[in-house]
DNA sequence: CTTGATCCTGTAGTTGCTACAGACCCTATC
DNA sequence: GATAGGGTCTGTAGCAACTACAGGATCAAG
């Protein structure tokens, strides 16, 4: 039974983006900065993938989901590769990046709050004398 | 009665840069995207500051404190700098920025709720076997 | 007058892509 | 077999918003 385009195999990098959703030129710049491995080529030099490209490029696609760094999915793809990793090992980097994520949030809502509170005093009017400038000017 | 260095004028690049805790290298690039205004020069062509510098430095660094883009910094300071504005104008270029704000908020609890609940079911043991990896891997 | 700090300019690097130009190749149709 | 149109290849430039450096000029103190 010849094999056809569903089950993920000999694929066109076109091919590629469409069954992950990624961005045609994104594979290419994963593969020079080394997250996705080069793939092999067809006599003419077009790039061929398999199901374990999908795989890997689901994995590195979901982790920028999850806001981890190039850097931080690095660490954990070449964890894998290796096979040298242990939950413990993800776990702390899966905290640190928490961390990181919750520190954001914080950011944000202290942006928030002060954004809001002042726009809040705001006429809504056509006087040039606005609370937020002023807060801006102080 | 001569005038020192704590009323904010004729000041070098570096003191500029100390009264307002921006560091020096961001003033030139603000001065070279248009956000600064090209300033007085010594003879021997060093940038000299006065108050007005400072106080246009400090609204340019509390907008980007509160996460204005350059663009919308650089629509604040025209109005302003034409006095074509309104207090309706900035309250709604206010209301857009806090629209963009919580929207990163809600991305990034997003990330933190998933995040979190799946690192809850590591076991932080030396087993390969990582919830974390496995909700990535898929 | 010399030394060291500061200033000047232009340019390159950062993160994570995205988009283009110009050359090549593949497939279908006539 | 020629050709038209797509897709693919490479290298490179662009985005935001800085930051940092190199190599030279200038200033301020001793």
């Amino acid at each position: 039974m010849a094999q056809d385009h569903t089950d993920a195999s000999d694929l066109k990098r076109s091919e590629l983006a469409r069954l992950t959703g990624c961005n045609l030129e994104t594979i290419r710049y994963y593969e020079g900065v080394g997250l996705m491995p080069d793939p092999p080529r067809s006599p003419a030099g077009h790039r061929r993938y398999g199901a374990a490209h999908v795989q890997r490029l689901g994995f590195i696609m979901r982790a920028r989901e999850l806001g981890f760094t190039m850097e931080e999915i690095r660490g954990l793809l070449g964890m894998v590769d290796r096979g040298s990793h242990t939950c413990a090992d993800v776990e702390r980097m899966g905290r640190r990046h928490l961390e990181v994520v919750r520190a954001k949030i914080r950011d944000l809502e202290a942006i928030e709050a002060t954004l809001a509170s002042t726009i809040e005093q705001c006429s809504g009017t056509s006087t040039p004398d606005c609370p937020l400038l002023d807060a801006l000017a102080r």
